[in-house]
DNA sequence: TTGAAAGCGCTAACAG
DNA sequence: CTGTTAGCGCTTTCAA
């Protein structure tokens, strides 16, 4: 900056007013900086910005996902850094492959960034990291379950209850013979828990269920399906955690010259585009995995721009989406 | 840190040491820093220590992508994040939702956070943005395609090699109606221009194609086929730009009764899970996105670490693999 | 081994 | 409208 102070002929306080308040400078010296920051190729140094002017604002925000690899976090992580980029503000992008464990680690380095804000994936951060989280003081919300006591925000469904929708939804067309095929994972067993409670709650006391640890390769969905079919002749519905599974199932099915829904009805989840354009077309639960990213985005920015924000727990919600899968 | 510093009854460069280069302390005094840090909660300020650090590295890369919401690049991000974060460097994200006119503004925002390097989606970058990442004296590398004179370092594979092959491919095994459905998108473009070059070669002139707007949603796969198969009723074998796409085309042949490939081949692009899942299995176009990621990761870590390292261009390749789609 | 002091690149009063 | 002077929170000589 020194050097476009010198190059333009006047004091280090114009370079800086030049790029951030130029309205109060005059035509002139405007000119001059300007023509000097040009011929230098000078780019404003962001963080000694932040470090000097009050409250060292970063205008970056972190989240922690899983795997971006998987659709449903990148959908919301590609909302969110929309959101974020709308407002000003840039993404750091964290990533726990699955191991809960360095989540902590990951929180650890964003602070140390002192990033504006922090979204989370899940509601199961240990005491330890929810206390650290607190006294950051910085703006934090959770994604993809809901809990009654957040952190800080929380933009979520309950996954419980999707499971127990889903159970219904298929007892409701006169299946019984009821299978989930999902992941080792938090959200993933919260869905079985409520499958199973809904299932229980009209009589279907045995659930199979197929639980593959993570990163989920969607072929698997067939070997695995085919494990349950043979473990139980008379399975004839299953509900899968996510609608790529699901789409593996039915092109497990027509291998087998299975019909779906009528011999094996097929139920997805995250009503991704596949579901649209899969053969019949699959009946699903839809959750707005890119609604998490741009309410959490606006949560934030919205707190970031000093407003008392309303509601700090949004429920997005679900719906069960009757295609002919079912 | 003062307070740190006070606490402990220690000078603030002492409390610097006892975090950067602990060995270099008595154990007395680092247990009472240690102890101080504990008590008042301390998270150090990265900013300000690399503003302060000579050269002032701030352990961040930034990556700009069309989108995360796409599987081809939320791979090659979620792999080349994983290496970095290896090397203890975090990630930035930045967004262009195909928009190529906001990358200059993404790279002068990163810039202007000093981030270590970057790396960037396509070769196609403007003159004037070529020559501002060339001054700015970071590690840049470009992706996803090749190219003869890269801004610094490259690594991908040829798009227009990935068309001729897919074309070759399909008229060795006997099909001449041939389609092609991509994006209107810069990659896209160039396979189809191989995908035509690879056709002429062997006398097919007429290659029907359908290019679908960004971002591309997979249930347009069946529509666009319908529409091509309808036009150019001799069409025996399409090219699907990814393996989501084909999948849609493989559903929407099962409803119409075509059998795969005897009726229509389809044959898929990028070797993703779906195309293992599907039935018929899917002969697709390996093209190592993962790769593309940790090797765009290594390139950036061995160069700031210091070395000098061997090749800057480095082409991928990538790979027909024969499954029972064509 | 530890501390004092001088910056890193920039912003923010405060004068002028 | 413009320049001077302190820092922001840390690291790093240089002495002690």
């Amino acid at each position: 900056m020194s050097d476009v102070a010198r190059e333009a002929g006047v004091s280090l306080a114009t370079v800086s007013r030049a790029i951030n308040e130029p309205e109060k400078l005059s035509a002139e010296k405007l000119a001059l900086v300007r023509a000097a920051v040009e011929r230098l190729g000078y780019v404003p140094n962001l963080n000694a910005g932040s470090l000097a002017s009050a409250g060292g604002k970063s205008r970056i925000v972190a989240a922690i996902v899983p795997t971006v690899a998987n659709v449903v976090f990148s959908e919301t992580v590609d909302a969110l850094a929309q959101t974020l980029a709308r407002g000003g503000y840039q993404l750091l992008l964290g990533q726990t492959s699955y191991r809960s464990g360095d989540e902590e680690g990951l929180v650890e380095a964003f602070l140390g960034r002192r990033v504006d804000g922090l979204v989370l994936t899940g509601t199961t951060q240990s005491a330890s990291l929810r206390a650290k989280l607190k006294r950051a003081g910085i703006p934090v919300v959770q994604t993809w379950d809901l809990m009654d006591k957040p952190i800080d925000m929380l933009v979520g469904f309950s996954n419980f209850e999707v499971g127990r929708a889903a159970a219904e939804h298929l007892i409701a067309r006169g299946h019984r013979g009821l299978g989930f095929i999902g992941a080792q994972e938090e959200r993933s067993r919260q869905r079985l828990e409520g499958f199973r409670a809904g299932a229980a709650a009209h009589g279907v006391a045995d659930v199979q269920a197929e639980l593959i640890l993570p990163p989920v390769d969607i072929a698997d969905a067939g070997p695995r399906f085919a494990q349950m079919a043979s473990r139980c002749p008379e399975l004839n519905a299953v509900f899968c955690n996510n609608d790529m599974l699901a789409a593996g199932v039915v092109f497990e099915c027509h291998q087998r010259g299975w019909a779906v829904p009528q011999r094996m009805a097929v139920l997805g989840l995250g009503d991704l585009p596949i579901a649209r354009a899969a053969f019949p077309r699959l009946s699903t639960v839809e959750v707005r995995r890119g609604q998490i990213g741009t309410r959490a985005g606006q949560m934030l920015l919205s707190r970031l721009s000093g407003e008392r924000s309303g509601a700090d727990i949004v429920d997005l919600g679900f719906e069960v989406v009757t295609r002919a899968s079912t």
